[in-house]
DNA sequence: GGTTCGTCAACTGTCGACAGTCGGCTGTCG
DNA sequence: CGACAGCCGACTGTCGACAGTTGACGAACC
């Protein structure tokens, strides 16, 4: 036997496109970028203290995630979201997690209820005293542990793409209207399911799960976005 | 009325990131870039009679996508495949072509019905003349056309990136053993589900189609790529 | 007054340069 | 002969610079 593990901790150089993405990213979902606001390559760079090739290869990767379009010769912008939008991510998450919880459902084992159950305790326990964007944050966080132990590291990525947009979509929200407790107990059913071991089960308590706070996000933003007039095009 | 169009076409400035990228892509899903291979910065710039700054950029677009893995201070590799990554991959799939699959059963019309047959029949009629990557393509195209008519523009993204990557899979496999009349053929019950609009056969058929495409695919490659030998390493 | 043209500032697309780092090679020493 | 330190080439990370384009503003002209 080796020593359990070398004394040093291997010198980590934060990669500056990391930062610049992570930062840029909480902007988005923390609401202080917009949907349709410019990203300015050379101003970013000038605020974070870096030039602009960083924040360009950050953005790339932005742009391919979905958070960014580049609209070539004039930038890029935060995706704009419209109810569409909110009905597409929700229709691709909805089939992710059910996928998630059917892979969670055959690989579960004692540790991963443990996780599971502690979650929802921790949720049901704190919600009250926490923000909206904390709650979701509890929230999203159980969804991200079924993929986890779905292990699927595709499907954890991808989720983890629309983790980020759907956080985006809430600090779009002005209130949320939602009692808290009955949202963190929500989550009981769906584990019971992965318990009993019954895919079925499991499947169609997500279905309504995600199907639930879809219909819920989508009435919330189309009562405070109200689309722009969209005039007839001249044909 | 105005008069239908203008008479010039917008003169279109193709963006060096994009040219790179395509051709990136399309050196791996040709095979001539193999998984694990190194992409040097320089080495491509030169090749392509650019600088590095936009191959840098086209490799970010590519990391997010998944084609790339980037080691830092090391540069970008093209992304390993194992028999998991296959798994993980044709999971995914299979949640993402039966979403597919059910939107375009509730959103279809007859001039849908008629592209989807059309594109067995031609299926059916050229499949014999044609290389395995050109029948993949053609059979790829059938499901990139569900998504399409699922009207869900986050899905079709989604599925563009999976089905580059088994293109890429396919480039690894050195003969598929199939009866390309036979695969050309099983998309058939898959419409007749969707003309019927019968959304739970729609579902389990796509569910055969792709769990046999996924055997058939990860025994090929296992047989061909026996797993390099993972000696134990000292606990 | 409304339209058209020219000017201009701002910003993106692209490039070459430079410093720092990593891994391999070599030569030396035990 | 083997281990180890030091050197060196190759390549990445980051930066500043320059050219080209775009949209806006304002002046000239019908």
């Amino acid at each position: 036997m080796t020593l359990s593990a070398t004394p040093f901790v291997p010198v980590e150089v934060p990669d500056l496109v990391d930062v610049i993405e992570a930062e840029l990213t909480r902007a988005i979902v923390e609401g202080r970028l917009r949907p349709g606001a410019r990203v300015v390559e050379a101003e970013t760079a000038r605020q974070m203290g870096v030039s602009r090739a960083p924040v360009r290869e950050a953005a790339r990767r932005m742009e391919r995630q979905g958070l960014l379009v580049a609209k070539p010769r004039h930038g890029f912008f935060v995706r704009e979201i419209t109810v569409k939008e909110i009905d597409d991510l929700y229709g691709v998450r909805l089939a992710l997690e059910e996928c998630a919880v059917a892979g969670a459902c055959a690989r579960i084992d004692a540790a991963g209820i443990a996780r599971l159950q502690a979650q929802i305790d921790l949720m049901c326990a704190e919600t009250l005293g926490l923000t909206p964007p904390q709650r979701i944050q509890l929230d999203l966080q159980f969804h991200l542990m079924l993929c986890e132990l779905s292990d699927n590291e595709r499907l954890l990525r991808l989720f983890a793409t629309i983790e980020t947009e759907v956080r985006m979509i809430i600090a779009l929200l002005d209130n949320h209207y939602q009692d808290p407790l009955f949202v963190a107990k929500a989550h009981q059913p769906i584990l019971d399911a992965i318990i009993a071991q019954d895919e079925a089960a499991a499947r169609a308590q997500m279905r309504e799960h995600i199907t639930s706070a879809w219909h819920h996000v989508r009435d919330l933003f189309t009562s405070q976005h109200p689309q722009p007039f969209r005039e007839n095009e001249p044909s």
